[in-house]
DNA sequence: AGCTGTGAATGACTTCACAGCA
DNA sequence: TGCTGTGAAGTCATTCACAGCT
């Protein structure tokens, strides 16, 4: 967590729902709906209708009063706020398993983001090919980066070898890291990192789980709101 | 200040930040530490101080004042609050790319969570082995789900299946969801759903590059002191 | 009439700061 | 002395509620 003095014109907490929202305007839009009212996107999204509202203003309003938001209008927007006009280079660092999966997963390129690279310090590994792209050593990152603006990078190495992959990134002159390592990484202030501990987020699943208010019980269901 | 007895003792912000202190406390107890303060914990974890207290706090003390915490002691009594004395079995459903790294991820098994059966409904990859697992077609999920005392589930299929998964692995009696797929599930109430969509993390990220104060010439890496 | 945009109210989480114990 | 535990203050986020546009 780097603390910065900056002006953050849209709040942390906005700014990761915007994604959803434009996830669901894809969807209506592929739909052919040409509107929609803070009151179904924000059904579809999976919070309140204030929310919604609130959350588009902070880049402006586009909505118009009676009728509710242009779809195309609104992810033309959402496509400038989030930088998702042009494409975004990535590599990864660690060719296992989930750095595997991760180069070969559909879901990056249709939201935009390339994988350009995936990169290992085991030799054994160097060559292989994995979703079109042959995998190579780490040495070579200071290269892809330069040759391909790569901004973006992704770790997934094990824990130990994560601090280095780190350090290589930014050496290289990624500033941002997407980290799946369960590690706390220790970068430069003005390196953006996104911790996704996926044993995290089945261990929050779990403290619900055990204090569930029917303890072993099955579900006794009641009705929370949404 | 506990002036109504809620349901909800544990506040969720602090919950999801047991888990890494968990890791932390794993990493000191492999070290041969046998107490910590609660800065150089929130050291490690990349929080401060005050709020380990105050996370640590919600299920009772445990520090001793002029020394700190006692990392074995600590480690148990996260174990009791996060439900990790004992294991629990997954499934998964989707058996893709994700699906199948997930499968084999060590970093489940090394924290408690063992995954008892990934299946799918495509015939095609219906008895392929993965991580030691064979790939069981989506209609055992009942079977599964009660045979091994299923509550957690996890979905990694496209996300025009996803739905139809969930509503599966509720219908199996599974109580909390992981959810990688970019769909906002439905789900009774009751049922617990945590959604890692992993392309959304990356337009998090790609919304601050957008917006750095250094405009677009990365590379530019200066260098600020952490 | 319907729906947005937003100040104001509420609520949640974080940080401060210090009393009190080992 | 050193460090925890915790009220109180402060900060940030969510929700309400309604004025105001179409």
């Amino acid at each position: 967590m780097a603390a910065a003095p900056r002006r953050r014109a849209i709040p942390d907490a906005a700014v990761a729902r915007l994604p959803v929202y434009h996830r669901c305007l894809l969807d209506l839009q592929a739909e052919g709906r040409t509107t929609v009212s803070s009151e179904q996107l924000a059904e579809m999204a999976g919070v309140n209708a204030a929310k919604v509202r609130k959350d588009l203003s902070h880049f402006g309003s586009y909505g118009t009063r009676g009728v509710g938001y242009e779809v195309d209008q609104l992810i033309i927007d959402l496509r400038r706020e989030l930088g998702l006009e042009h494409d975004w280079p990535c590599v990864i660092v660690g060719a296992g398993n989930l750095g595997s999966a991760l180069a070969s997963f559909n879901g990056f390129r249709e939201r935009g983001f390339t994988v350009v690279g995936i990169l290992d310090v085991d030799p054994a590994k160097v060559g292989r090919r994995i979703g079109g792209l042959v995998v190579r050593h780490q040495d070579d990152l200071d290269e892809l980066v330069a040759a391909e603006g790569v901004a973006i990078g992704i770790v997934a190495v094990p824990p130990a070898a994560a601090q280095e992959a780190a350090d290589r990134l930014v050496a290289a002159g990624v500033t941002s890291i997407l980290n799946f390592a369960p590690t706390v990484l220790d970068v430069p202030a003005g390196v953006h990192v996104r911790d996704v501990d996926l044993a995290v987020e089945l261990q929050i699943l779990a403290f619900h789980e055990e204090r569930r208010p029917d303890g072993r019980n099955r579900r006794v269901v009641e009705r929370v709101r949404s």
